[in-house]
DNA sequence: TCTCGCTACGCAAACGTTAGGCTAAACCAC
DNA sequence: GTGGTTTAGCCTAACGTTTGCGTAGCGAGA
């Protein structure tokens, strides 16, 4: 048992010559508690002068509340996680809590899962690595803790927070569109993952409904070399693409490393959109025209519907209305030959240039 | 009082027909307790049917210990603190604690040191964000919890984890010496900061060990713009450097973008040379040749010494001694004039090429 | 004067563990 | 058979809060 040194409820009510009880109800209760203004007034300058701060245990204990979330996200490497971490944390601490925060490798979902809502710890849980067969799945299930799904959704659970990924790709698609491209394609990331999925639709969708025909997809991990390999399969089907989407920030470095590589000069001989805004994006080799998403935002919207949940409300689903931001650099430009459709004008949505 | 399902040890106790006072023996103690194998075998069988996990609040109301560390970072936008969070992450939860991760940014940082260690919520922590004049230096100065510096160091603290950064400043000095390069020049980051300091003393010390002059210094934030502008102010000057160093990712970026502004070829008209490495780096404009550090050792490094101290061992220095790798791309290269030295071998560090 | 109803606080029992001290039984040697 | 030592487990008091309930004291109305 380590050093007890801080000061206590009761050394606040000793020096402030009342029941500890009367300490704690003008501590908690601000002013609804029957205290006469004078006591109220003694037992708050005596408590701030001996610098008492409550002990979170104890009052934990007693009140089964722990002022803390945890967080499970599939990886810290990726900034865009990194990015809503940063706006679940931010409005956390805003809100009294603080975060506990692990990556859920699947190797120790379990282990951590238990450590934190089975050992109580926790107050709520955002779990950021949703994917089929994580087996956080069942565990969510299995308990009744406060949860919220960020970023990927798990469908049907209610419980979703997430951005308007098809939104995001329509964006994209439009943005190519009008510049005059026709031959549209995508490299998609696992359409098992909500995200993916999303993206990979919302592009064909917004295609389609321009009056081209249906692109093609070709479906890539979430990392530069299978996006490599993808973009390879693209430049060498017949009907080569002028404009493709990518659907994640390092499968896009993946796809313009393998254009550079198959003598494709972009923009001038390909377009290139990706996903995931990163600020270093504005110094590839290319300049990468991409999709700014409101990360920080659906963090904070996680933090906010676990408070909601605790509060009593039935948990929703969240969708982050922010409108998902174009940010054109170098990547994109009008298709090689002149086919630029007179009447096409550039979308209305923001866009914003760097 | 929110809900209270669980399975408590008196739970565990009644069902076994013992004493809860045995059961806690049982399951803490291991097996120094005088326990008959055969009840020992009794309540593990019960508290594993029964699904018991004992209630950390609880516990570490009475042991006064929460299995929970506090991490301080400056910023997550920053790879360099997400890598250095992830070590320490992988190694506290292998360690059975967890970490409750902030970024200090220095307008929560009181309350939040409040939060965290004075209302008795965590067992350490990791502060990653020490820089002169943070108010955070005063609070661990006021308080004994335990702690360490992780990164940036505090002289005189014995309290520091840190890497090798005149190592690795010396390294990537002799990797442009090794090239040819005799006009060298660093662009450093705020002196003030441990980290920066002692890269930039690195460097000059190794480049004057080697003969040459001391080597220009720019002193620069740690972002794109401000090497961008030291980067120009370097290139202005009578004696242009044809080998630069540059402290920091985003500050190599940054100058890569002057250099290439002002009509110098990378490497051919100049070589530069960067620290923290990254993915990305592999596919800027110019692959750039860096020194990559050990982070995540780093991270785990502090949390063996958080661990160290509470096992009631005095608080000490850790320097990570594993060797900065050199990683050689496309930045550097012979200065443009041929003055290479006959006989300067390269270092013998390891070094990678990618 | 007696009750009633406030006001302002005290009392004590929790919350779920852990750990020091104790006791009863069993064992051993004499 | 007695005394001393183990062995195995129970009893109880904490850890520092919160909170339902109890109750003095007081003024007011009858």
């Amino acid at each position: 048992m380590s050093a007890r040194n801080s000061i206590r409820l009761v050394d606040v009510a000793r020096a402030a010559g009342v029941h500890p009880s009367t300490v704690s109800r003008v501590l908690r209760d601000s002013d609804r508690a029957a205290v006469r203004p004078e006591t109220r007034e003694r037992i708050l300058t005596v408590a701030s002068e001996l610098r008492y701060r409550p002990n979170a245990l104890a009052r934990g204990l007693k009140t089964a509340a722990t002022a803390t979330f945890g967080m499970l996200v599939p990886s810290l490497r990726n900034p865009v996680y990194s990015e809503i971490v940063r706006g679940a944390v931010a409005d956390a601490t805003r809100r009294g809590y603080v975060i506990v925060l692990t990556e859920d490798d699947s190797t120790v979902t379990e282990q951590v899962w238990d450590r934190l809502v089975e050992e109580g710890r926790i107050d709520g849980i955002v779990v950021a690595s949703a994917a089929p067969g994580n087996p956080v799945l069942e565990l969510v299930a299995g308990s009744r803790v406060p949860y919220v799904f960020a970023n990927r959704r798990v469908p049907g659970s209610g419980h979703n927070v997430y951005m308007r990924e098809e939104d995001a790709a329509r964006i994209a698609a439009e943005h190519l569109i009008g510049l005059g491209h026709t031959a549209l394609a995508q490299v998609a990331g696992p359409l098992g993952l909500d995200t993916a999925g999303r993206r990979a639709a919302g592009f064909s969708e917004a295609v389609v409904s321009a009056g081209l025909q249906l692109p093609a997809l070709v479906e890539a991990p979430f990392e530069e070399r299978g996006a490599y390999e993808a973009m390879g399969r693209l430049l060498q089907s017949r009907a080569r693409p002028t404009g493709v989407y990518v659907s994640n920030l390092n499968q896009a470095i993946g796809a313009l490393a393998r254009a550079r590589r198959s003598g494709l000069r972009v923009p001038e001989d390909l377009s290139l959109i990706g996903y995931d805004d990163d600020p270093l994006t504005d110094f590839l080799e290319v300049p990468l025209t991409a999709i700014r998403m409101p990360l920080g935002e659906l963090g904070a919207t996680a933090i906010e519907e676990l408070a909601r949940q605790i509060d009593g409300e039935p948990a929703r689903d969240h969708e982050v209305t922010t409108a998902p931001l174009l940010v054109v650099r170098a990547s994109t430009a009008a298709p090689p030959e002149e086919l630029i459709p007179a009447t096409t004008p550039e979308p209305s949505y923001a866009a914003q240039v760097t």
